[in-house]
DNA sequence: TATTTTTCTTACAACAACTGTAAGTGGCAT
DNA sequence: ATGCCACTTACAGTTGTTGTAAGAAAAATA
């Protein structure tokens, strides 16, 4: 079943919003904690997060934001305001659809099942900044060009842009690749970043893949 | 430049819709003759499409419909009316937006780009009913779970996806996968027609691939 | 039913791509 | 200046894909 996160402050349009997602037969929950909500919901990792733009503290809009930095699923993006430059906003951040409250069950259920059905139809992505990686072919998609990549170089790069933008630990990424914190030999990994950043430099992405000394790997990016 | 087809019989917001686009940036041109609206989409395969559904004749639905059903370029509907089972109607019909008219440039721009940007991310994919194949990599996606399929089997079903629901000379087949008309071994195809078929029934696809003694082979599907 | 044509299936060997090993070079830090 | 860490290239084993070959099954024709 699809799951669905509601992060709403106002209590009744919340149970009203869940209480329609599961009569269509998701599976959705509600977000209260607003300062937690980003980290929450990449934990939870649902197929959908509906937002409301309105929330006290951090701005929806800053969540929505950081959250599609690097988060796999469609957002939804719920306001009273019904100006133009409200959706303009929205979509500028990356939302998927935009609605204004008070909104009518069928419209947000049809706009869900739209939404949904886009992203079930492309199969699931990881994206990192304006990096897009399909997880079963290790086709990286990256501004009008892409680039398939060999397994191995495609597991890495696919660790480093789920943790994106976070330094990962080279044990980390032989738990990943490999299945083993124990590297027999250093040196695989070396040659498979090797070919993975030659690989990424035909793309115009030379220098994205970086080593931090004693520490790890981070991919590095300016532009979204 | 990204060409983008304008299918509005009102001369004067066509030229309205065409300017703003050209102002863009984008490549818009109109297409004025609705009962050959379809055949002409299909020829010029432009990389977004806007379609008014009030047009004379055919209904704009109809065409949405059916041009959906094989295409693979996004399309967004234009209405005067502003009802809610309109906007239902048109995101049931796999629209990829809804605005309504009068529509001001800015979110008619907002719009365009934001589903031109998911086209793009998700890089090009052939369609063919309820068939979502990657011509890159192979990856076939159907009903939520997917398949790789070999270089060969999948350039085979490829042709046979843009043919879609066109029967499929041999002939056509040797051009488009080995690049030559006449065929050294007619065997060569029957053997990977067999593995794809195979590899489809793994899916649940199988019958999907059809051979019409004498003629050649088709896709055969009920669902959408 | 017998015969011919067309289509389908399985096994096999050549080939290409990917992977890890090895060995040596380059760069950073103390 | 020295030692450690990171990088690169070449090579060989392994894996998966491709076309060939040969025979079985199915459909049309007599």
């Amino acid at each position: 079943m699809i799951r669905i996160a509601v992060v709403e402050d106002d209590v009744y349009l919340r149970e009203e919003l869940i209480h329609t997602f599961r009569k269509a037969g998701y599976d959705a929950f509600g977000i209260t904690c607003f300062q937690r909500a980003e980290q929450e919901l990449m934990e939870e990792k649902p197929g959908l997060a509906v937002l409301d733009v309105n929330l006290p503290g951090k701005s929806g809009y800053e969540l929505c934001k950081s959250i599609k930095k690097r988060c796999a699923f469609p957002i939804l993006i719920l306001t009273a305001r019904d100006t133009l430059s409200d959706e303009l906003m929205a979509l500028g951040l990356g939302a998927d659809d935009f609605l204004t409250k008070p909104c009518h069950p069928d419209r947000l259920l049809a706009r869900t099942e739209r939404v949904l059905a886009a992203y079930a139809r492309m199969g699931r992505r990881i994206l990192a900044g304006a990096l897009s990686l399909d997880p079963d072919t290790y086709k990286l998609v990256y501004g009008g060009s892409f680039l398939l990549l060999a397994e191995t170089e495609g597991k890495i790069l696919k660790v480093l842009m789920e943790q994106y933008p976070r330094i990962v630990e080279k044990g980390e990424l032989f738990a990943a690749v490999w299945g083993t914190e124990k590297f027999v030999d250093e040196n695989i990994l070396q040659v498979n970043v090797s070919r993975l950043r030659k690989n990424l430099a035909v793309l115009g992405l030379a220098g994205v893949v970086r080593n931090i000394r004693g520490q790890g790997y981070v991919l590095e990016m300016e532009e979204l």
